[in-house]
DNA sequence: TATGCTTCCGAAATCGTTTTCGTACCTCAA
DNA sequence: TTGAGGTACGAAAACGATTTCGGAAGCATA
């Protein structure tokens, strides 16, 4: 490995000379610090990421909470979308992505721990239970983090506008003549309580009153619980028009549950997702759905992370919320017509 | 943060003694140790990576090369599988995961200085252009690597087992009556000459002649391509009674190709895919293909990686071949009822 | 008592950087 | 000539760990 030492001899000058050239520091002349620079290149010289870090206490790199205790975390396409999104963000800027996970070298640890032993420069904070200590401990350490699809006290996040997306797509269900709109949301989260609040100030605003039972608890990226949950909500007399689904995925589980009843989508019965997702436009018939910019809150995530991380005093703890759009497909009849 | 040097004063001992108990070396009092081991887990102490990386030159990290060039690395469900079940198994083992790229601090390099600038114990190398040059100059480098679905010269790989699983399922096809069996393939790979050779082993050992027109060129994971290539396929006189799909997800647009032509699955053509992905068991009618055990793949690649690295002398090159097996959906006629 | 062997521990060098602070030299005005 | 001020560079001390090597103590044996 060729160090700075060597480059030193190389150029007969002295390492503190050599280190100071190649971080552009002023006090070096120009022809010297252009010598530097050529032989660095020249002996194809690269930094020792341990020796600098320990020196720095700066690593460029940057951890990612991204626990799979439901088993769907990296699989689950949303979720997959962004990481690999705010990998190729990071790495256009200069920063490696390392897991946080619960092991420092074999040894049990919080992730907390995990990260400040990796000198991670910031977290980025996705898809775990938020809720947790361990991930709090770590959220509101004195490590950077950005948290996406969820919102903490005086930290920045990345959202979808979780309000604004249902709010949109229950519109779109009224303005197609639905006014017996059913709701299968997921688990109880911040995001289903924001999506659950823009859906009912869509049904206020035109005076639709929602019964309870039309309003069902399902779970995310879940078949069957949608499939079983869809045919409890159909097995009642006065019948929803229109079924909002938990996201894109549970729409599988739906549509099996419907079709299993002898429901024909969109003839008997009206259906949207929420996520956008490739799959759902290969699916028949295809579905219409509110698409999430996945890419984009890759990117903002990461952006806003090296933010804090590169001016930690003038960046400002904000929540950044990404737009979405109502993706048309063929799941929803008009009934004005 | 609490170093050794802090425990060692709070235990009367030098920096070595805390060192060397720590780490388990003899030579150090029973009581003496305890005592310090005791010390360190009050003190909360836990390593400084950097500074131990930089003494010992192993830095338990070990990098991935998974490069989304297709824009479908990690969104495609084999892959995100796979790293997800290598990401459980490598935490388990102490081994933190880093994404290697072509990027320093910001500076353009290959993915080789990547790994030695990390100083990554070892990489893992998936889902990229596993011929060009850059990956070539890392994998025959002295860093230790594993490679998934590919196999190098003298460098141990992990495989599903290709050959014999396209055999398999061409033989289910053979077995359920089918003589006029097109293969749709993917673009020009190892994986895809080993699926082939697969299948006309199967073919040949039947006593089937397979004209050219049955065999497609396609690509993997790409709905849109498929779609197109199944139209054209059935568009001949003499049409086959079975398709092989590239992928699990091709199925989506064949489907759509077929049912634009008016041909239904299975009673027109029967068809199968291969991945086995969660996806397909979702789809209707409910996709027979062959299951790849990305489980099992990921945590078999990761623990020789491991091997090779913590026992470089005794660790030898080999093939490591996961099994797959048939999974059964409603795609194939028996024509022989 | 002298000798040799263990056992236990510490001093100090080292890994490859960064960074502070001092110094030598030069220039220029008074 | 002197002194102030600026520029260019280097010596050396860190950062937090590991590891070599030597030495002190304790004990048994001759």
């Amino acid at each position: 490995m060729v160090t700075i030492k060597d480059i030193s001899e190389a150029c007969g000058v002295s390492t503190a000379t050599v280190s100071k050239a190649l971080n552009g520091y002023g006090d070096v002349g120009r022809a010297t610090a252009d010598l530097i620079r050529e032989t660095a290149k020249k002996m194809n010289y690269y930094p020792n990421a341990a020796a600098k870090q320990l020196k720095t206490s700066v690593s460029h790199n940057i951890g990612v909470l991204f626990i799979d205790e439901t088993c769907c975390g990296l699989t689950h396409e949303f979720f997959s979308e962004i990481l690999n999104s705010a990998k190729t963000e990071a790495e256009r800027l200069g920063y490696d992505i390392t897991f946080i996970c619960k092991n420092i070298a074999g040894r049990e640890a919080s992730f907390l721990e995990h990260a400040r032993y990796r000198k991670c420069d910031g977290v980025l904070v996705a898809s775990v239970d938020f809720k947790s200590q361990a991930v709090q401990d770590l959220v509101y350490s004195d490590i950077p983090t950005v948290s996406i699809d969820y919102v903490y006290n005086d930290r920045s996040s990345v959202l979808s506008d979780n309000v604004e997306g249902e709010y949109e797509l229950t519109k779109y269900l009224i303005e197609h003549g639905h006014r017996r709109i059913a709701f299968i949301h997921g688990e109880s989260t911040s995001v289903t309580d924001k999506r659950l609040s823009g859906f009912y100030r869509a049904c206020e605003e035109n005076g639709i009153e929602v019964p309870d039972s039309y309003i069902m608890e399902s779970r995310y990226h879940d078949i069957e619980s949608c499939r079983d949950t869809v045919k409890i909500l159909m097995d009642q007399k006065e019948r929803p028009t229109a079924i909002i689904f938990p996201d894109d995925y549970s729409y599988i589980g739906g549509r099996q549950g419907l079709e299993e009843m002898g429901l024909r989508i969109p003839e008997d019965v009206s259906v949207v997702g929420y996520d956008g997702i490739r799959l759902t436009r290969a699916l028949s018939p295809k579905l219409t759905t509110y698409y999430q910019d996945t890419v984009e809150i890759g990117i903002r995530s990461v952006r806003k992370l090296i933010d804090i991380i590169e001016n930690p005093k003038t960046s400002i703890a904000e929540q950044i919320k990404v737009q979405g759009r109502i993706q048309e497909g063929k799941t929803v009849k008009d009934l004005l017509q």
